[in-house]
DNA sequence: GTATTAATTGAAGAGTCCTTCAATCAAAGA
DNA sequence: TCTTTGATTGAAGGACTCTTCAATTAATAC
């Protein structure tokens, strides 16, 4: 089998017409800078945030915090959502860890609210995915 | 340990003050229209997108598809990322069927290409979480 | 035709994730 | 203080997922 970068070689050769060294050393110049993409720490903090959506209960929750668009109490969710009171704290847990929802004290209800973060994902799903 | 209901009921006669039957009642059809959010088929095709793109591997093929801004070939993806041939095929399969990206033959090569959607959500994780 | 090459596919094992169960914490009331 | 209640937490097992390996397909070259 041909090395990665022999392929790549071999492909630049073939995919530039008229191709002289040096336009393949640009081409490999230009997939550098390309991947240079893939070196900042941000990727991890979109990972959490995906990952943390990608579960039915956790994106049920914070479909349900953003339709409120207000808080909602634990036991309100528990309502309303079919899923154990245990998965369902630990899926706020999980969501909060991710910053797609906080959570404030009152008494001995807690209110879980949904971040400006949740709010902009879920109405870009909806915009750009409705016609599915 | 109470019901759920019964929880809520507490919760809706200790929230609601000067509470009368009416009150509750009313609370509970906002929190039935509130779960009807919940009901439509949208959440499916929600989560195939949210779940394709939440692995390091298929969240990294499409940010670099996203940055190339046009096609790039198999080889040059296999070159910028640190995985198998087999695993990235198997990467580039799934976000497909995830319309994230799509394919074009040419010869023997195979070229992949962002969607729109996958621009766009992109490009939103960059505006919304870029402080983190 | 056969050989080579680019890329995909299916099966299987290793690893990860999600729910459940039991125990626990924290707040309020008796 | 003791009890009740709302909610969280940790451990564990079953389900799911991802990568690898081997085989295969599709296109070009010989």
């Amino acid at each position: 089998m041909a090395t990665a970068t022999q392929r790549l070689q071999r492909y630049l050769e073939d995919e530039l017409e008229d191709c002289r060294p040096e336009d393949v050393d640009q081409r490999l110049d230009e997939l550098d800078t390309l991947e240079a993409v893939l070196s900042t720490d941000r990727i991890e903090g979109d990972l959490d945030v995906l990952t943390a959506l990608a579960n039915e209960t956790r994106y049920k929750l914070v479909r349900l915090l953003v339709a409120a668009d207000g808080e909602l109490c634990v036991c309100e969710l528990n309502a309303m959502i079919d899923a154990s009171e245990s998965a369902i704290s630990h899926a706020l847990s999980d969501l909060t860890d991710a910053e797609l929802i906080t959570c404030r004290k009152d008494g001995r209800w807690r209110k879980y609210r949904a971040s400006n973060g949740a709010i902009a994902i879920l109405t870009l799903l909806d915009g750009v995915f409705a016609n599915e």
